[in-house]
DNA sequence: TCAATATAGATGTAATTGCATCTATGTCCC
DNA sequence: GGGACATAGATGCAATTACATCTATATTGA
């Protein structure tokens, strides 16, 4: 492929090395994770969004926490989290409990079967996390990587 | 924040490591490019999605690129290019050409306003990797994470 | 040459997202 | 106590996405 030069002015301030190591991160994650949900949903699975709902669930104390919480520690939007608790409720993964400290709010509360297909689903996904990133770096590499992406959030 | 134990079964192959450094792949480009679409919408500028169009239409010859070849080069779905093609076309950023050799496809085109626009948007894009990127990593941190990344892709 | 199949790209549709707004309850302060 | 403002979560709606399919043109092979 024969690249031509082309005028790219930069802003002053950004190095080459940032942009590419930038335009890595962006295709990566995106190839990884499309791989994964393909993966997830050949195997019959809901999407990794519901997993990590699932998860923090699956960890909080009774299985159960607030939207706002879930939202805190998930970073999904509010309007998207709420709907996709109202997805989760209609497949039995999840059930709402009155939260009586505060009207407004309520419990999201992982059930037995929610727990159940949260470690199906990590079956599936560990392994596919192995399949598409394990296998392509050793764990030196991987360390690595954490921690140089752990400065980044 | 006490981080109770909980028993997650690991496929056997997953390494800590993977698992962290895939958890933070994610977090970090999510945060990142969330970060950066918001800046640029606050300068009145489209999406990304489109900057990765224009930016392949911009550096080929003549401007110009079948939408298959936006394609593979992108890696968006087809239906979902065809339509950014039909709205980038809308806004006057590409024209769409007809293609000699292959009744089937056409040419996309950038117009002269369409590299404006990407230069334009460059500028806020740049910045913003700046910001979010190479504010927070040395530039030998940054080559050691393309370094990784690379790996992947 | 022509039927069978493959490919480029568009389109219908249902599901999902983003954004604004709405409702209901809580908090603050006079 | 009660009005003004803040917060939790839901909902309406328009835009976008995913997935299946459709159309039109190419290619292949008998």
């Amino acid at each position: 492929m024969s690249r031509r030069s082309f005028t790219t002015r930069k802003p002053a301030l950004l190095s080459e090395v940032v942009e590419l190591a930038w335009v890595r991160l962006m295709r990566s994650q995106r190839r990884i994770f499309e791989s994964i949900e393909r993966d997830l949903q050949a195997e019959g699975c809901p999407p990794l969004a519901w997993y990590d709902v699932m998860l923090e669930l699956d960890r909080a104390e009774d299985g159960r926490l607030r939207p706002m919480e879930i939202e805190r520690r998930t970073l999904f939007a509010q309007p998207n989290l709420s709907r996709m608790i109202a997805r989760l409720e209609r497949e039995g993964l999840v059930r709402r409990e009155a939260f009586s400290d505060d009207g407004r709010g309520h419990w999201v509360v992982i059930t037995e079967q929610g727990r159940r297909k949260r470690a199906a689903m990590w079956e599936i996904y560990g392994a596919a996390i192995e399949k598409h990133l394990g296998a392509r770096l050793t764990d030196g590499e991987a360390e690595h990587l954490a921690d140089l992406l752990a400065k980044l959030v």
